[in-house]
DNA sequence: ATGCATGAGGC
DNA sequence: CCTCATGCATA
């Protein structure tokens, strides 16, 4: 019930895939291969439209270099797509939707692909399958991540349930990271100067930290965030 | 679900 | 010091 259109997935030939980061994709692993043939006839409706959007994707990005290197602006209209692809399966919480029948939660799917074997590939947390889910991940790591998810739920299909716990690796001392939260005045002072420089030096750095009175490791990592972030938002914009 | 952080690899 | 993939902690 859905297009008749009958794109071919061809994402496992894509010519740039990974780097270091995935020696398994390069790998001659069966379960590999067999995850990077087209999108199997089964569950198909999540992939499916997965491997629409990431084509949709493909050629945004495309279009959005050809205008840069043309200096022109965006050429395209707010993205469809993105919409479509997050209204396809997403729920609130902690029930996955490629897992929903399931009955499994993100974090079970991460830490189950570790029981795939396959080489190379560990467990993911619940953030990335989450991220994975909601396609905010970005391109490449959408492509590079599917074919490893995708041979998961065919292991979960048949072989039925398999709770597994993630175990907790020692834990020397309770050094718990704390996530310093910045304020919403500063947050809009830094946007402010993103918006004007995305990319400042050093000093430029240590002179907001100053002025905001902020660690400047704490300004320089939120500026590297908000252009991984901006990245991605390529897509979601709604100009 | 998402903000801030870490670490590897690269220049 | 950057980018990129990824995750802990938290709202």
């Amino acid at each position: 019930m859905m297009s008749m259109n009958s794109k071919q997935p061809h994402f496992a030939m894509h010519p740039t895939l990974p780097e270091h980061k995935y020696p398994s994709l390069h790998s001659s692993s069966e379960a590999i291969r067999r995850a990077c043939l087209p999108t199997p006839p089964l569950q198909s409706n999540l992939f499916a439209s997965l491997d629409e959007t990431l084509l949709a994707r493909a050629e945004a990005l495309a279009a959005v270099d050809i205008a840069v290197s043309q200096g022109k602006s965006h050429p395209f209209k707010p993205d469809a797509t993105y919409h479509t692809m997050n209204s396809v399966p997403c729920t609130s919480t902690s029930t996955v939707p490629l897992a929903i029948k399931l009955g499994v939660t993100q974090a079970d799917v991460g830490s189950a692909l570790a029981n795939l074997k396959i080489p190379g590939v560990g467990s993911l947390s619940q953030s990335t399958i989450c991220r994975f889910e909601s396609l905010t991940l970005s391109h490449n790591n959408m492509i590079a991540l599917k074919p490893i998810l995708q041979a998961w739920l065919e292991e979960a299909e048949g072989a039925q349930r398999e709770k597994m716990n993630k175990p907790e690796l020692f834990n020397g001392g309770e050094k718990k990271r704390k996530r310093t939260s910045i304020a919403a005045p500063e947050k809009r002072s830094l946007e402010a100067y993103f918006a004007v420089q995305p990319r400042p030096s050093s000093e430029k750095i240590a002179a907001i930290a100053e002025k905001l009175d902020l660690k400047k490791n704490v300004v320089r990592v939120w500026f590297c965030n908000q252009r991984q972030k901006q990245k991605r938002m390529k897509f979601s914009a709604t100009y």
